[in-house]
DNA sequence: TTAAAAACGGACGGATTTGGTCCGGTTTCA
DNA sequence: TGAAACCGGACCAAATCCGTCCGTTTTTAA
């Protein structure tokens, strides 16, 4: 069902939780209790964002992670890269790593690139900021784009 | 990495190739040689999208399978909804068949809902006839949307 | 009337991916 | 010095995906 990994899902919640307190240190175990997420797997997940670059690890005692920018500035769009690689719909778009068995013969090779930029587009504009506010009052805050303007431009 | 399921790629290459005969019968056998995808393969695709559907079968000999409707009237958020069930980004989000054991403490939840409503409608306003096209005119045919119109607004 | 050509339904199994756990280091602080 | 944290990776159970196969049913044409 173009189901996003759980494992993705999972990490866009833990880090909307490290957005309330901006530039707090938070231990996995903390982050884990708040997020009702099984410790062991916020602690991997923590490993990989902390290796893209998303968070800054503090080791030894009183260590923790903290966001390396403000949620405002990151976008889900990242964080998924971060963990599952570039966003590639199919094995044919531009920033795919594998290949397609089928792709020396496929009428349609290349066509998937403008759909897949589309969604790229919609992703890399909600922030981790917009993930915390509720769903109703989502995009409507002040200093972003107004209710009726200019919806980012997909399928540019 | 966000990857479309590959059956449900070959799905869309498929119709798209019966798209370009548009009301000639097609049968599994010509429609894997055409595609390259492998026969016994085609067979179970076609099948699950006569059952939803989005093509008619003819049983017998001189039998095959017709598109439904024209090609330029079918898009690939239904083909992909036929052979995946609703598209839902996570389990949370509102046609979500299955459900999330986090779901009660998560603070997002229901966040995705705009989200995931940005990437329906973008695979929605892509139709099997847009497919088709070389890469360079895709969008720029005459009676769509122009180059620099409306973007059927994500995340309105 | 018969034979061939097609769709139909479903079962099956191997390969791959995913989700989650565990443990032995290493770094830092009190 | 010891406790608290991150670090790296191995590991595995479960699920999913993908492709194949086979017997049945329907229709057409010889
Ligand atoms: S080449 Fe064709 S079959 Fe292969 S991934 Fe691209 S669209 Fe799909
Ligand atoms: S409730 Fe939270 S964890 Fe569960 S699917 Fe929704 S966002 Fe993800």
């Amino acid at each position: 069902m173009i189901r996003l990994n759980r494992l993705t899902d999972y990490a866009v919640v833990v880090l909307s939780q490290m957005g309330r307190d901006q530039d707090r240190v938070h231990t996995t175990a903390r982050l884990a209790e708040d997020s009702a997420v099984p410790l062991p797997t916020v602690s991997k997940l923590m490993k990989q964002l902390a290796r893209a670059g998303l968070v800054t690890s503090r080791r030894g005692a009183a260590g923790g992670y903290v966001l390396s920018r403000p949620a405002a500035q990151i976008s889900v769009a990242e964080v998924i890269t971060a963990l599952e690689g570039p966003i590639a719909l199919t094995a044919c778009v531009d920033g795919a790593v594998d290949h397609c068995d089928v792709e020396a013969l496929c009428a349609m090779r290349g066509n998937w690139n403008k759909v897949n930029r589309a969604i790229e587009t919609a992703l890399a504009s909600v922030t981790l900021a917009d993930m915390t506010v509720s769903p109703a009052e989502m995009f409507a805050l002040p200093g972003r784009r107004p209710p009726g303007g200019k919806p980012a431009g997909m399928l540019s």
